[in-house]
DNA sequence: CCAGTTCAGTTGAGAGTTCAACTACTGTGC
DNA sequence: GCACAGTAGTTGAACTCTCAACTGAACTGG
């Protein structure tokens, strides 16, 4: 709830979801501003459909272009464009203020430190175990 | 991102989206398993729209009746039906278990009191300052 | 009593996500 | 060389959410 929150902020910020956002960012810092769409869809920890979808609408905003892959013709290319950037940039800074506004001043600095190794532990604990909670006795 | 995963779990598990859920249990916890829209709408912080969408989606399903308002005639009551409890019963254990296994069995138990605070701080947040992060001074 | 406003809830369109096919290409083993 | 499995990516349907418009009912002032 607070977490949908803040997701919501966040898209609204930017005016566009926050999952093409990351692909922008990801195309951005990429070399190039190139990538193939499965190493994009892995860096963004989404499935490839919904790269493939996202990507589409944001070829239809001219914001990512799509090419064929020389050395595997399977694969795709996906490129950010000039627009792109443009979007981007203007994008970003909502993003960052809006983060900043709404989590980073509220804590404290050791808060911050907290929540980090808060994260860190639960997204230690998420691979591996799938535990059922009835059991689980002392292990 | 961490919160989009624990998200999608928590939806997978229970079989419904899990502001369905939600809304199963603030009914299952009013008094004759009926509300008002317009406060069940409040207290599972969704608009009325979302709410009115919903409900028709777990009237089809079965688990919630809808009807009229006896004092406002613009007013509708949504209740908790049989199958709806049942529905809440099974999903329950799988929502809690899911929780635990990812979240609180990762975490210290002071880590997890400092969770708490730290949401409390950005909740507290969020309401008043919408403030752009460019400024901010120290006020 | 009537116009104007506010409140309760619904509806429909548009957008993003997921899931389950499906096409097309690559790599492997015989 | 060929069948077969695996990989890359796309597509369409089903679902939920949001937003803006809309219906009906309840107040409020004159």
């Amino acid at each position: 709830m607070l977490l949908e929150v803040l997701d919501r902020q966040l898209q609204q910020d930017s005016g566009m979801p926050h999952g093409y956002y990351e692909i922008l960012v990801r195309l951005s810092e990429a070399d190039q501003s190139t990538m193939r769409m499965s190493e994009l869809a892995d860096s963004t920890r989404s499935s490839r459909s919904r790269l493939s979808h996202a990507v589409s609408r944001l070829e239809e905003r001219g914001w990512v272009a799509r090419r064929d892959c020389e050395t595997d013709r399977r694969g795709q290319l996906a490129q950010l464009t000039a627009d792109g950037q443009q979007a981007l940039a203007s994008a970003a800074p909502g993003h960052v203020a809006t983060v900043r506004a709404h989590m980073i001043d509220a804590l404290s600095t050791d808060q911050i430190q907290q929540l980090g190794d808060i994260a860190q532990a639960v997204i230690d604990n998420l691979g591996a175990p799938a535990v059922s909670a009835a059991g689980r006795p002392s292990t």
